[in-house]
DNA sequence: ATCTTATTGAAAATAGATTTCATTTGTGAG
DNA sequence: CTCACAAATGAAATCTATTTTCAATAAGAT
């Protein structure tokens, strides 16, 4: 088993949900898949790793996941709803997600923080929260 | 009629499609209205002018118009579509949305440009478009 | 005014996501 | 280890968003 999938589990456990198998292979079939994917998509591989797991059980896990941090939601021209690991790194994270295979890039958001606040500053807002996304082809895809 | 509606008529004829009833509409709703609607909110708005308009119509016109530019689909996290007229002589906005009372403020980008092509350079993506959402709370209700 | 054909609107079909509920399964107590 | 119980699951039904189909309508050229 992935590393990530096994703190993931960690992670669970210590909010007080319970490791199941159904959770635990979203868990796996997410950590290992290095692109973002659909929940249809998702579902798919999931049952490969356990035949009998149904899909609301993945729409279910990955509202859950979301809701602890532990996946991200991308939205994309086709296939409006994707979902995306959030890899180990600790601190704020963007995505650039090239439109044509839906690989995703992550990148620090150091730069966007001096515009945030000079923004705060211009308008008066308190800014709380921010989403940042980009999307472009990626090399291969040119 | 508004300024940005008769200029997308005229587009429309010189592309080679039919200026309809429920095409004015469409444009005087888009132009006239907040920053950007889904589909369900346009077709609202768009029967205040035109009883029996159709949402079916509303659909293909926004397909319509966003082929050819004039207004530009936007993903966010709650009803995912949503479409945003691409006003003229202005270039890209984003938003600064206020989370108690959901005034908009909005700005411009420039800031963000160099962000964008220090990253186009480093990851070698072809960088095509990017949705920036800022949250917060106004002067007003802090 | 007439003709041609793009466009429309209603209904049906499709796709995506959520709710319901009976059954199953983790997990902590004994 | 076994039991009991709440949490979680899966199948079906439901709901919502979007697209397709097709006969009727209306824009725009002549």
């Amino acid at each position: 088993m992935n590393t990530l999938a096994r703190v993931w589990e960690d992670q669970l456990k210590q909010e007080g949900y319970r490791v199941t198998k159904p959770r635990r292979v979203v868990l796996e079939t997410l950590a290992s898949g290095a692109v973002h994917l659909t929940p249809e998509e998702l579902y798919r591989r999931a049952r490969r790793r356990h035949r009998r797991i149904g899909l609301v059980t993945i729409y279910r896990t990955l509202t859950l996941l979301e809701r602890l941090g532990m996946v991200q939601r991308v939205h994309v021209e086709a296939g409006c709803h994707s979902f995306a690991a959030v890899r180990l790194n600790r601190g704020h994270h963007h995505q650039l997600v090239c439109r044509t295979c839906g690989r995703v890039e992550e990148f620090p958001d150091c730069a966007l923080d001096s515009v945030l606040h000079r923004l705060q500053t211009r308008t008066g807002f308190a800014i709380e929260a921010h989403h940042l996304e980009v999307v472009g082809r990626c090399p291969e895809c040119r």
